[in-house]
DNA sequence: AAATAAAATATGACCGGTCGTCTTAAATTA
DNA sequence: TAATTTAAGACGACCGGTCATATTTTATTT
């Protein structure tokens, strides 16, 4: 029968050149954005010659979307283990995470930002495959969120009439517009301010009489 | 003395050529992004020749920070607009602001977004001079939010505890991401949310007791 | 008032460099 | 040998920016 994977001809590739390119290409693409990112860089970066690129991606817009992939899975894990911390009531878990994405960016200098929301600026509009991948990334990050959100409602911790989608849809996407201030300003103010808006304020609301 | 400003020498320069520069150069990087644009397609746009270009702006980026003024001066001007219509309530105005731009958005496919967050996400990270610019014209945006809130306090329509100017940096944030999540759905969904989350969760809101 | 110098703009060719992509040759295996 | 993949670099187009030159206007000198 051997109806495994076809047998593959060509020369052996070499087994991490691909994901060199990922990687340079995350790193390249973090610091200076997708349309000022040139293919040329990031080869030389992974030290891997020009024209193999597109051996391993059919164009740069599908290179994009896997970086993007790349750093969404990464970021997605991080988020999943703060808010799984069953240490922590759940809003503080939440908030752990916050405190710990400050510290993180205030170590960088206050730049870059989240590559959803530059890929998402920068690429939303002209790419549909990206943009396809924006969605689903977007969405799995806010999932992660509403199960923390449900779990804090379960306990009383935030008002009942809220609904957890809708909170974690604003709560990611106010973060990530905090993201966009804090770089203008280079400070960590907008984060800080984030936070405390949303776990001191919008969270334990009740509505008005 | 005559220390007036010493009059220019040279042809005069033909009225609207800078103008023009400005307006194509807005429509071309509010739709594709500052990196995306060449210098060559806004000359085209405007019908100028390209060494013309240099005589006007010093440099791409130079001209980037201009069109970021001549975005922000017009949107500033109707954020203000709406917020000084005395014949609503201070909340109900920045109500009808949402209103109309979510009109705006949705008639325009749910793209390009706004060109401040855009210019923070692609160049606030490597040009002092356009993050200088960002830095007034979101203070500015800030501002003219904040008195609308204060107004809005004064009324009692918001928790005497919130500070305004904290308020306004969060609402304004708020709806930055927002406009990232939008161009990624292509749905008005994330403004609707983000109008209605602030207007009847966030500012109404009392602290738990 | 006339002549000249200075300064700014108009214009398009041109610079080195980089862009994303494609073609071709080498390598490997069926 | 045929098929298939990789390595490698060539490719034309375009990038932001510069330059020389012509032109137009004003300031200064005579």
């Amino acid at each position: 029968m051997n109806s495994g994977p076809s047998a593959r001809r060509g020369p052996k590739p070499k087994p991490d050149t691909r994901d060199n390119l990922i990687r340079a290409g995350l790193q390249a693409i973090h610091a200076d954005g997708f349309a000022a990112t040139g293919i040329q860089g990031i080869v030389e970066r992974a030290d891997v010659p020009k024209g193999s690129f597109y051996n391993h991606f059919a164009s740069k817009e599908a290179f994009g979307a896997e970086v993007l992939d790349a750093y969404s899975d990464l970021g997605l894990e991080r988020l999943r283990a703060f808010l799984a911390n069953s240490d922590l009531p759940p809003l503080a878990r939440l908030g752990a995470y916050f405190d710990d994405r400050i510290k993180a960016f205030t170590a960088g200098g206050y730049a870059r930002g989240c590559l959803l929301g530059n890929f998402s600026a920068e690429a939303a509009d002209h790419s549909p495959l990206i943009r396809e991948h924006l969605v689903q990334h977007w969405d799995a990050w806010t999932k992660a969120l509403e199960g923390c959100l449900a779990e804090a409602q379960g306990q009383g911790a935030i008002d009942g009439r809220l609904a957890p989608a809708s909170l974690a849809r604003f709560i990611l996407n106010s973060w990530e517009g905090a993201l966009l201030r804090m770089r203008v300003e280079k400070t960590g103010s907008a984060l800080i301010e984030c936070k405390s808006m949303i776990l001191e304020t919008l969270l334990p609301s009740r509505r008005p009489s």
